[in-house]
DNA sequence: CAGTCGATGTACT
DNA sequence: GTACATCGACTGG
């Protein structure tokens, strides 16, 4: 009999992301995301993830060695790497695998389980509810995400990762290619729940 | 729906 | 100078 206990899906967050970066982004699915703002906490599912990797994956921000923007992914894993892009939006990613070692898991979207009055001010042009956090820009959005956080230890800050909800059913996850890059196309390392309404569109 | 395109600042060549 | 791990507005069907 296998241990039952010993699933990536029942892996602690810190554990599982120190190990392969490919195996803890998809374990990721279904957990719960927190932020502490002032004594207030906001809660999602995370649906949705890619995994980015230093050697033999071109999109990686580390593909090319270590810079001032992409250091934190070298760091130990459980540290979080954000970063600023196309002028006005921020993507979050929790860093993985050995330290010295890039690997990263960005968090492609998530499904709000509170406070949504709160993330709809931020949120102010989503046309619907799936709008809110349907991608790794809007999602730093609605969290207030920005590179402030950038080099936050999980668990040690303000933002943690814990285990899915214990009347959450894990749906079947699609393993597919990443999708908003022009390099590394091919690589099968984006994860999400599948039928779940806040996976984003390439 | 789908396809196209501008916004807007930074990192890196 | 160019590219960018995106989003939202706009067009046409």
């Amino acid at each position: 009999m296998p241990d039952i206990n010993r699933q990536p899906e029942n892996i602690p967050a810190l554990e599982l992301l120190a190990g392969d970066v490919v195996t803890a982004a998809e374990a990721l699915l279904g957990r719960v995301l927190i932020k502490e703002e002032n004594g207030r906490q906001l809660k999602a599912r995370i649906v949705e993830t890619e995994a980015y990797h230093e050697f033999n994956d071109p999109a990686c921000h580390a593909a090319r060695g270590r810079t001032k923007r992409n250091s934190v992914m070298f760091e130990k894993a459980g540290h979080i790497y954000v970063y600023f892009t196309y002028g006005m939006h921020y993507c979050m990613n929790l860093v993985a695998e050995d330290e010295g070692r890039a690997a990263a898991v960005l968090i492609r979207a998530v499904e709000p389980l509170n406070n949504i009055d709160l993330i709809k001010t931020r949120r102010p042009k989503a046309k619907k509810d799936a709008d809110l956090t349907n991608g790794p820009a809007k999602l730093c959005r609605a969290f207030n995400i920005t590179t402030k956080q950038n080099g936050f230890f999980l668990g040690r800050e303000s933002i943690s990762i814990v285990e899915a909800q214990k009347d959450f059913t894990r749906p079947e996850i699609v393993k597919t290619t990443r999708i908003g890059i022009s390099k590394g196309r091919e690589l099968p390392w984006r994860f999400y729940l599948k039928g779940n309404r806040f996976v984003s569109k390439p």
